[in-house]
DNA sequence: CCCAATTAAGTTGTGCACAACCCATTGGTG
DNA sequence: CACCAATGGGTTGTGCACAACTTAATTGGG
């Protein structure tokens, strides 16, 4: 049957799908705040981070400009952020979350319990998960 | 702190990173050939099972018509694949393969070896995850 | 000091993902 | 037969992801 459902194939199908569907999951939480899954990460930075620059943003993402500067505008038009040159290097751009920006964090709240009642996996499983996916995202020899 | 780095956070962005970088490992096999990554699963769909309805191909996949369509007229103009009305219910659209299509099969050949050296994973951590992943892609409660 | 290489953001173009819609065909049911 | 809900596929609009490029600012070496 040759390599028709191979070990990679079907993991990498399977992480493609899984990801769509948390997105899909998010979706209706974060719908009624006006904002998308990415556009919540970034928040989730700047929350936790404090004022953060676009390079920071994009190495904690990693996500590259060509992604980020478009989705930092349109959080800007929401009122949400500001960005700003930055004082020392006039290359890098300081993005600041504003008042709604940061009260937007206790609107939106805690989105777990809502996720885990929605996946069929024991917290054990979660963990074990999460401890799997962090060393598949830390590539072994990429030559 | 909050729910600043909050178990269900830390997985899903995991999960979404993950994703992401897996089909950047694709990108550089699948370039030369003039495919992406979610058309190379089309054509994989298509190698595997024939011609495949447009309906079948999204419950395979996941996809709704609205990411399918414009996909499978890439691929077609690409003289990969045809698209036929179905003789029976006018209302399918089912899709075949062309010569070149079938013969991509050989000429992208066996990926596995090439993915497996570039994840700092065992092959039983591979299964693992994999397991979990098809478990997590099977919600639980949607309501 | 000056210039070449590097870095930080932004822009452009292509393709995916999905919501919201449209239309034609189908398969009942009255 | 007439009607009507459901289905299959397509289109439109928005936003993400990324390659490739541009511009401006910075840095380092002679």
């Amino acid at each position: 049957m040759r390599e028709s459902t191979a070990l990679d194939e079907m993991i990498c199908f399977q992480l493609y799908a899984a990801s769509r569907a948390m997105t899909a999951l998010y979706r209706p939480l974060l719908d009624p705040h006006g904002v998308t899954y990415p556009q919540y990460l970034v928040l989730r930075v700047l929350w936790h981070d404090g004022p953060t620059t676009v390079r920071d943003l994009g190495r904690a993402l990693r996500l590259d400009s060509g992604t980020l500067s478009p989705l930092l505008k349109r959080l800007e038009a929401q009122g949400l952020l500001t960005r700003a040159r930055g004082a020392d290097d006039e290359r890098t751009v300081l993005v600041s979350l504003t008042d709604p920006g940061q009260q937007l964090r206790d609107a939106i709240g805690d989105l777990t319990p809502a996720l885990l009642c929605a996946v069929d996996l024991t917290v054990d499983e979660l963990t074990q998960l999460q401890h799997l996916l962090i060393r598949a995202n830390r590539p072994g020899r990429t030559a």
